[in-house]
DNA sequence: CGCGAACTTGAGGCGTGTCAACCCCTGTGG
DNA sequence: CCACAGGGGTTGACACGCCTCAAGTTCGCG
């Protein structure tokens, strides 16, 4: 377990520094200056928490008291009806946020499950409302961000109610290298961290649909698939699969 | 044209008081104690705006200054992408904000069209935030709201990715009673302020599948429909059909 | 009274789901 | 080092639910 050595380092009364890490300028202390970061580090994270391949960060029914903040590894967020039909709600990565959902009725209705093996930053809510307060810009950039996820969340309600298969499977691949671009990997190559039917409930399709959507691309000269790896060779061709759809 | 006799009454230095609102235990200021409630009358609402049936409180591209409040009226929220589809992501009623989805980028991202003449509380968000500072548990509420939004729109994800034609209008519907019937309304007898068209732009389908889906709930016994005005007789036949699915 | 918008209803087509067989890759144990 | 098992992925044939297209009805409004 690689995590396990780090673990020390990270409980207690040992400090998470957001000024000194990688993600400051994707994740929530966006935008602090030097001065207001200096004054979160150590008061903002509690903790890091290791979050096995497969493993759940929180379940539907746990108790809300943290925001998440992906530092390592991806996450996929899952809706289950009491009949036990699931949603994808989203797919995490590093420098974005899990939980928000549960402010309102402080208990989680999601299921949080890491794709890989990650490692969170464990914000208390409580202390974040406090550093809020206290550092205006850290409550504004919160705000930003729940209103992003809000923002996004419309962006998927009209893949999933607009668009065909191909256009669904399009957008996906696009936003998600999309992301993966403004973190400093590769626009056009990535390994996939979700199995097709992950994909498939994120975007309303069964996994054979996926499957048979990521050929059809493939023979179309858009992308190399092969399992999990995929490499785009045509992003434009993809892009104007969905053509006039902003964003 | 009836609200422009109150225009005068809700423009410029004259205070909107949501001390004395009849919305004040279902919108933003739930929570508040007396003595602040006190301290946001006058200085959270800057203004109330009618909007007539039929026009647009914002539009895709304005410019976001403010978030509203519906006190009167009904109103959807249309995502248009740049080649004419567009999606329906909410119907917003009394007490309920519009425009959080701006705050990120600071533009509008969809249209907010009033489906009556309404009239909003118009909250600009720069008092909104400082105000938040000033009063935490205002800040704290305002967080609730938006991790509703969001709350609710994995909902929507939810009914879009996994549910029939029947199972989404029966959705539907006992969303929107639920709603009225929390706001001192009939839970089983409306007037629906939205077009099948529009209905169906919400919930993934084409307008005949809705017109024919609630003709046959009718036919079923679930409901009497004539038009826009629907009677429910029978609200566990219309849970059941939904069975499983939570909330 | 007549027009247009919204709604209803029917007939037929199509895209995606369903079901099933097979393939690929990985890990495990003999 | 190979055999085997199992999960994930691919591909095909067929079914069916919703969409499309079209005609007719109802209602509100000038």
């Amino acid at each position: 377990m690689v995590g396990s050595v780090f673990r020390p380092l990270h409980r207690g009364s040992c400090s998470v520094q957001c000024s000194h890490c990688n993600l400051r300028e994707i994740c929530l202390p966006v935008g602090l200056t030097r001065d207001e970061l200096e004054r979160i580090d150590g008061r903002l994270v509690a903790a890091r928490r290791h979050v096995s391949h497969g493993e759940a960060l929180f379940r539907t029914g746990d108790r809300f008291d943290a925001v998440y903040a992906v530092w390592t590894g991806f996450f996929k967020t899952v809706l289950t009806s009491s009949d036990g039909r699931a949603q994808v709600t989203g797919f995490q990565m590093a420098g974005e946020l899990i939980g928000l959902d549960a402010i309102d009725k402080g208990v989680h209705a999601v299921d949080a499950v890491a794709l890989e093996d990650a490692q969170v930053c464990v914000m208390p809510f409580h202390d974040l409302a406090a550093l809020g307060r206290e550092i205006p810009s850290l409550q504004a950039q919160f705000s930003r961000l729940m209103s992003r996820e809000i923002a996004n969340d419309h962006e998927a309600m009209f893949v999933l109610g607009n668009m065909h298969a191909e256009e669904r499977v399009a957008a996906f691949l696009l936003n998600l290298m999309h992301r993966l671009q403004a973190r400093g990997f590769s626009s056009s190559s990535v390994e996939l961290r979700m199995s097709r039917e992950e994909i498939g409930s994120f975007l309303g399709l069964k996994l054979e649909t996926v499957s048979r959507t990521l050929s059809k691309f493939q023979a179309s000269g858009l992308l190399f698939v092969r399992q999990r790896h995929i490499t785009i060779t045509d992003p434009n061709g993809l892009r104007h699969l969905i053509d006039g759809v902003s964003v």
